[in-house]
RNA sequence: CGGGGUGUAGCGCAGCCCGGUUAGCGCAUCUGGUUUGGGACCAGAGGGUCGCAGGUUCGAAUCCUGCCACCCCGACCA
């Protein structure tokens, strides 16, 4: 048999690549930095979308949209955010090409320089920002709690398909508050959001925190974010909730008229999660045999596989896998009946478990003979045979399963890969030898996080919210600490 | 931008060191047939600017020079 996939333990990034581009989920453009997301991958994107979409209209959220470019002028108003995104902006100078006279090609007019010239907006605080200026005179023009759907460009070095790329697809939250409180609040509410969903959607569980002054959003006074633990024991950061304070307000000269008729600035915060998140999704779940989607963001979630020795048989087979295929999709169950004659059931049960699909029907003359139906499982690989009339209700239970199963797993994963250490020695090995989360002391500054960072390539992926206070000693500097922080070589 | 590597059919590769018929193999594709309970088999077919440009030579995928592209490792980052 062919080998598809790179073995995960032998070379981790490549088992990753051949993932993603051998189940037709992206592929490098021709554009350098830049993916194609292809039908496949897109639908998971849509899953995420949809689901992440209603559960920001349910705490009040309204979509909109804002322009892809930004004046340069604009980038440079907030003196920290220039300086976190300067050296990575697309910028357009130009509006018009023209033919070239020498070649058959086309080259920049010169006539058409831009008075200003645009960037491509790398996140939209500040083009946002400058709008919201115009909308907001009054408290009563508060809160504004605005989305939206969109692609971001920030010019990367070295990019891998999802993970990092030079364009790549997310939402963006931008809300606009009265008080710091209610601002808080609101980064708090998002960040809780974000992780209800990597757990209760992704099946991936996530350590919520704040992030060290050195790893926080340019521009922020305070950056939450979400953390989950990929197999190869690396950390990936799966969505961050920005608390803003005033500093875009004061940037943009954004002030209200409160209560008691005082004007004040207006407190912000922003808050994303891009197709970053497929990336985590398929790293911390997928195997040797390909990929594990969790049923509820799996584009197919049942697949049916006939087998059948003749036309008369295909027939017969057919019906009982039409009706049972009806059934499911009136449960509100996504459904693939493959008839296909050009591949052979083998064929097929191997491609759709490199796929993911979660649940796999099959249906062959011995089932038509004892009117049952063979299912297996994805994440376990396990088959057993059950009556047809059993198939619905034993399929949504399995479902469930399966869910409730890889977010287990991963947590076990998780809890097998978390070491609480207290010494320089232990953090070490561990770091070299074994990966995984860290839990340990450190004394707060930005010097002995760098330092750490230099030796052992880790960095503090968060400051866990529920992480007790107990005095400690930090494992590099051995000065007094309050609580421990999280660790790890990350994403 | 530093260090390493690779460019030959849609994909994966051999051939290059040591120049010599019509550039080959596996997968995929197409046609016909037999198959179908874990990547089926037989027969046939199509598909190539050998990364680009120049040079050496009777003759270049192969040797020489220059260029380009991509990948991996580092610096940057979600």
């Amino acid at each position: 048999m062919a080998k598809l996939l790179t073995n995960r333990d032998d070379n981790y990034a490549q088992w990753y690549n051949d993932l993603v581009t051998k189940a037709d989920l992206a592929e490098n453009s021709v554009v350098r930095g830049c993916m194609v997301i292809k039908p496949y991958g897109y639908a998971i994107w849509e899953k995420m979308q949809a689901q992440l979409d209603k559960m920001f209209k349910a705490t009040g959220h309204v979509n909109a949209y804002f322009p892809i470019f930004i004046p340069k002028s604009f980038l440079s108003k907030e003196a920290k955010h220039v300086e976190g995104f300067a050296k990575e902006c697309a910028v357009v100078t130009h509006y018009r090409l023209k033919k070239d006279e020498k070649s058959d090609g086309v080259v920049i007019d010169p006539e058409a320089k831009l008075e200003e010239e645009l960037i491509v907006r790398p996140t939209s605080e500040t083009i946002i920002w400058n709008s919201y200026k115009n909308w907001i005179q009054s408290y009563r023009d508060l809160p504004i709690l605005i989305n939206q759907w969109a692609n971001v460009v920030r010019w990367e070095m070295r990019t891998r398909l999802f993970l990092r790329t030079s364009e790549f697809l997310w939402q963006e939250g931008h809300t606009a508050h009265a008080s710091r409180e209610e601002a808080i609040q609101e980064t708090e509410k998002m960040i809780d959001i974000y992780s209800d969903f990597a757990e209760n959607y992704m099946a991936l569980p996530v350590i919520k925190g704040y992030k060290s002054e050195n790893e926080r959003f340019a521009g922020a006074i305070n950056t939450y974010s979400i953390e989950a633990l990929m197999q190869d024991g690396k950390s990936l950061q799966a969505g961050t909730s920005h608390f803003l304070g005033q500093n875009f307000a004061k940037a943009f000269d954004v002030q209200f008229t409160d209560k008691n008729g005082k004007l004040d600035y207006v407190w912000a915060t922003s808050w994303g999660v891009s197709t970053r998140m497929i990336g985590a999704l398929i790293m911390a779940h997928s195997d040797n045999n390909g990929l594990i989607l969790p049923p509820k963001l799996a584009p197919v979630q049942v697949v049916i596989i006939p087998i059948s020795k003749n036309t008369q048989q295909a027939s017969e087979i057919s019906e009982v896998a039409v009706k049972i295929k009806d059934d499911l999709i009136s449960k509100g169950i996504s459904v693939r009946y493959d008839d296909r004659e050009n591949n052979t059931p083998g064929w097929k049960f191997t491609n759709y478990e490199f796929k993911g699909v979660p649940v796999r029907l099959a249906i062959g003359p011995r089932d038509l003979q004892n009117k049952t139906v063979e299912i297996a499982r994805r994440d376990t690989l396990a088959k057993e045979t059950i009556p047809v009339q059993d198939v619905t209700t034993h399929v949504i239970k399995l479902l469930d399963d399966i869910q409730a199963n890889i977010y287990n797993k991963a947590l076990n994963f998780r809890n097998d890969n978390t070491w609480y250490i207290n010494s320089w020695e232990e953090f070490t090995d561990i770091i070299e030898n074994r990966g995984g989360f860290i839990m340990a002391h450190w004394d707060g500054t930005v010097e002995t996080e760098e330092k750490i960072k230099q030796e052992t390539k880790a960095t503090i992926s968060c400051i866990p919210i529920d992480s007790k206070e107990e005095e400690g000693k930090c494992i590099y500097s051995g000065k007094p600490s309050k609580r421990r922080v999280l660790f790890a070589r990350s994403y």
